[in-house]
RNA sequence: CGGGACGUAGCGCAGCUUGGUAGCGCGCAGCGUUCGGGACGCUGAGGUCGCGGGUUCAAGUCCCGCCGUCCCGACCA
């Protein structure tokens, strides 16, 4: 291509109030156009990228065996009804009418519509089979945010397995877990690994692919010295046993202004140091209000707490009022003893605990010596607290980190829901029937462009890798005006569209500053400076994007040369 | 959904306190000079001041309502 016949309107001033790196540059390189919230043009340079970006996934997923397909994003609410997620999912799903009334949805994943698909498969032979697609995903994202990281129309890669067993389902889990790395790889993305939550997705385990970035939204628990990796809504650490002393009998004893555990802790250290609280909060899960309890220097992990009570999403902290309605007092004075008549959920650490301090749902006033399993009803044990940095690995001891990433693919084990609920059911060798077991995988395209341009820039603009730069190569014409250095352009340039590298030829009647910002800013890989001086002398020069670095080259040896690096760049992993 | 801010030329902004002929920079068009790191001169085009209502002789400016966008939080298979 021709930059002068391009539409390529860099600018040089960033969005006034962008926060996210990759969204400025992306704006200002003129890869991309806000239309509304959350909901971008991609013009001729992005669309050239994500074209790469889709071509790399397209050829890993076709190397696991994966059968693309193109399916509706227009769904029928019934479908949705019928796997039970249109009143799961919540507000997210966006949701509409055609003419005659027909509750209709905007697809926001695909398991339903490939679940109706696999119920045309009718024998044990057919199986097992990997299905994918890339499409617009539609989210009613609460807050769209960050350019492209968080929109509410974006391209996903979604694939789907389908066996007979869960020996095969794992089967198609590790494929897909080894065609991730590999892809993010090639996007020039380092990707960790990490145990993350499946949340609505339903399923049994699932696993989410991360990058390193201040731009993130997800907060990840790494081990500094094993490959312990999780997602903090599922990350646990190890806990140090407390010496609670000898078991003490209840007593009430008056605390008149101390509402927090910190205030308590330091009026009464003696008996009510934080790890000898119990923190008591009230929760709503899915309109019913109950109790959490953690000891008082740990925090709730809200996620958690929704997969402890297998619930959906809907979930909020109870307000001051509804608090003094349920339990008599108000926050600061709350407790769990004595409660019979609400759910109480209960974090592992206080298991077999003794000896603690809690509130006496009576304002100003607090219990002694509670004995978490004598005195307390508690309904439901489970890991609820959140791991924070300096915890211990649960794996090997040492000591956690939490950091934040951006979530680039989610793979799920899903299991049988969407299979029976749309009646996928295969006959196995001795002719008895069973729910088709499906795995669920995401790759977010859009997200993924950000997420390089995140960890691939500098203060002059964005540093594609080869693999999904937009061009490969830019020769820069420094005098357009000048008939030697024209052909000598040309012809470099048709020499190499020959040899297949993705070249533009900045023709434009432009001074060498302004095409030099503009190439460093868009970020092209790999630039050719073309100019009288080196026209004449037969030689030209060779800049590296990553580093600016520059070496003479012959005009004899150039196409060789760039080819060699174009090659090198394309194929690294 | 709660809190905060913003909306004036394609982009980035000033003007609003104290109402009185719509401004600046970049970009854009024409001509000329310039040309190996974001050039310069001259000329010019480009605006329902987000939308609706109100106050006033007069509203970009004051008042009310709505819409939109961003930021923080809540939320986020």
């Amino acid at each position: 291509m021709r930059w002068s016949q391009t539409f390529i309107p860099t600018l040089r001033d960033a969005p006034a109030d962008a926060e996210a790196v990759s969204h400025k540059l992306l704006v200002r390189g003129g890869f991309i156009r806000q239309l509304s919230a959350g909901s971008y043009t991609v013009l001729t340079l992005g669309q050239r990228v994500r074209l790469k970006v889709a071509a790399i996934i397209r050829q890993e997923m076709n190397a696991i065996g994966g059968q693309e397909m193109v399916l509706p994003t227009l769904h029928p609410a019934e479908i949705w009804k019928q796997s039970g997620r249109y009143d799961l999912v919540g507000e997210n799903l966006f949701r509409l009418k055609d003419r005659k009334g027909v509750d209709l949805v905007l697809g926001m994943t695909e398991e339903e519509i490939f679940g109706v698909l696999a119920s045309e498969l009718f024998s044990y032979r057919q199986l097992p089979q990997i299905w994918y697609q890339m499409h617009t995903k539609f989210r009613d994202e609460a807050r769209p945010k960050s350019g492209l990281l968080r929109v509410r129309e974006f391209t996903m890669k979604d694939s789907y397995s389908l066996d007979i067993d869960v020996p095969g389902l794992d089967v198609g889990f590790d494929k897909h877990r080894v065609a991730y790395k590999r892809i993010f790889s090639r996007m020039g993305l380092h990707a960790f690994d990490v145990l993350a939550s499946s949340g609505a997705m339903g399923g049994t385990e699932s696993v989410e692919f991360v990058i390193r970035s201040a731009a993130g939204e997800d907060w990840i628990v790494t081990c500094e010295s094993c490959d312990y990796r999780a997602n903090v809504e599922k990350a646990t650490s190890a806990l140090s046993p407390r010496d609670d002393g000898a078991p003490a009998d209840l007593d009430r004893y008056a605390t008149p202004g101390l509402r927090t555990i910190k205030t308590l802790a330091e009026a009464h250290p003696e008996i009510a140091s934080p790890d000898r609280q119990i923190k008591t909060l009230v929760y709503f899960l899915d309109g019913e209000p109950v109790l959490v309890l953690l000891r008082g220097d740990h925090d709730l992990q809200q996620q958690k707490l929704l997969d402890a009570a297998g619930v959906g999403e809907d979930i909020r902290p109870a307000e001051p009022e509804e608090i003094v309605e349920l339990l008599g007092a108000s926050p600061g004075s709350l407790g769990a003893v004595g409660v019979s008549e609400l759910r109480i959920f209960a974090d592992e650490a206080l298991r077999g605990r003794f000896n603690l301090t809690t509130g006496a749902n009576q304002d100003d006033w607090h219990l002694s010596g509670v004995s978490v399993e004598r005195d307390i009803d508690v309904g439901q044990w489970g890991d609820l607290r959140a791991v924070v940095t300096g915890d211990s690995c649960v794996t090997c001891g040492s000591s956690v980190e939490l950091w934040k990433g951006i979530e680039v693919g989610h793979i799920f084990k899903l299991g049988t829901k969407y299979s029976e609920a749309f009646g996928a059911y295969v006959q196995d060798e001795n002719g008895d029937s069973h729910p088709v077991i499906m795995g669920s995988y995401g790759i977010g395209l859009e997200r993924g462009m950000a997420a390089i341009v995140e960890t691939h820039h500098d203060d002059r603009g964005i540093i594609w890798p080869v693999s999904v730069a937009p061009f490969e190569v830019v020769i820069t014409v420094l005098r357009g005006d000048d008939p030697a250095t024209t052909a000598t352009a040309e012809k470099v340039y048709s020499e190499l569209l020959e040899s297949g590298v993705d070249v533009i030829l900045d023709d434009r009647a432009e001074r060498p500053g302004v095409k030099f910002a503009d190439s460093e800013l868009v970020g092209i890989p790999f630039r050719v400076t073309i100019g009288p001086r080196g026209v004449e002398s037969g030689a030209v020069e060779l800049t590296t994007r990553t580093d600016l670095s520059t070496v003479e080259v012959s005009l004899d040896s150039l196409v060789g040369d760039l080819l060699e690096r174009v090659d090198l760049g394309r194929s690294l992993i």
